[in-house]
DNA sequence: TTATAAATACGTAATTTACTTAGTTTTAGA
DNA sequence: TCTAAAACTAAGTAAATTACGTATTTATAA
């Protein structure tokens, strides 16, 4: 078996020692690093690029769909493996499109995870078991195709943080140095790509990418 | 040092094998299971009784909360230490009423898993610096006066319920056969009582109260 | 029986939202 | 590099919602 460098990204040490528990029966697959946040995870990749990176998308500091679209495009060389709770299809979407080699869910197993960072590794897409018939049944039943795979632009998203953070209209136009107007049209706009009635539906939608 | 003999339960293998690796180099410390789920967790209960549980708040199966209510009943001996993400006072407040002897982040490490574990075991409670000072604040600047404790009547309740559901006054209206003014009213009643700026802290708190 | 809380209801003023149109700046592709 | 598309910006006007004060009728507990 070809050896493997491995570089770790999550926020809970308790994770990093789990997954270094798992891996390090494996004498091919070796940790040379493991970050606690994605600065520090930058840091890391200019000292030493690792062949494969688990890497988290909750981040004190940085979103992980952020960094992983910087590192594919600064180390194309590094095989992204995404390692999340989010089983949401919006972000295994947001995570390949930026990059990432494969998506693994944080209750994996040992065997799961080796084959995951093996496949990745070889140059092969890896999908979650799970995640891969979510995927299947939303494009078969074509069922909730609205609010997921809309693409909200970067000031939408930005908006959208500032109403689920209670801010006002007054308050986001004031924050953001642009006109009420502005924010009004904005908001109207996401309301609309996203199909809803009310502030309601945007707060939910706010949970749903994680803003609150 | 006295032996202690530990349980766990947490969803996310990934994280019990990081308690594992934790806390396999106490020689003092011995896990005597590890379940991942609520299901799973009790019928180990029946086997074997740990001096500490170390649990979850969130579980596939049922809520952290309730089995930390009933085993704190069926199993008054076991000190049970919360170890999860939530932050928030009141998932805090609900655990210790529940019965549980301490509470950990999981972004804890090493050191202060061992020593959250040796106080409970001891008979004292821990709580994590973070929120014992969450919890500080709270009180001493008499912030906001945590969710729960407000009480809700039960029309209050219910029509924060069909705001969650997007429901507009007016059909809030229609389907409770009332006047929109009383709608309004109610509204303004819950607002008032939660302190709530607008919409957004409405859905927010109907998130925490499990209306959505 | 009498306070007390809950549910109901309205008037008015202020704020927010809906819908439309449109100018300017970025971004990305040919 | 140039151009078309997308994103960001802004405003007019009408409709809806919300804030706040006030008030009546039930239940309910002291």
């Amino acid at each position: 078996m070809i050896p493997i460098t491995i570089g770790i990204a999550d926020d809970h040490l308790l994770v990093i020692q789990g997954i270094k528990a798992m891996l390090s029966k494996k004498n091919h697959l070796s940790i040379v690093f493991a970050a606690e946040n994605g600065n520090s995870l930058l840091n890391n990749l200019k000292i030493a690029l690792p062949d494969v990176l688990l890497l988290d998308i909750q981040m004190p500091d940085m979103s992980g769909i952020d960094l992983c679209q910087q590192i594919a495009k600064d180390y194309p060389s590094v095989k992204i493996l995404a390692l999340t709770n989010m089983d949401e299809s919006f972000y295994v979407k947001q995570m390949i499109r930026n990059g990432a080699a494969g998506y693994l869910l944080k209750n994996t197993d040992q065997l799961t995870m080796i084959n995951a960072i093996e496949e990745v590794m070889m140059g092969n897409q890896y999908l979650d078991k799970q995640i891969q018939k979510n995927l299947m049944d939303e494009m078969l039943l074509g069922k909730k195709r609205s609010a997921q795979q809309v693409v909200l632009t970067k000031r939408e998203l930005e908006i959208l943080g500032l109403i689920a953070k209670e801010f006002t209209n007054h308050e986001i136009a004031e924050s953001l140095f642009i006109s009420l107007r502005t924010v009004q049209t904005h908001r109207l706009n996401i309301s609309h790509k996203l199909n809803a009635k009310n502030m309601v539906s945007l707060v939910k939608e706010a949970y749903k990418r994680g803003l609150i």
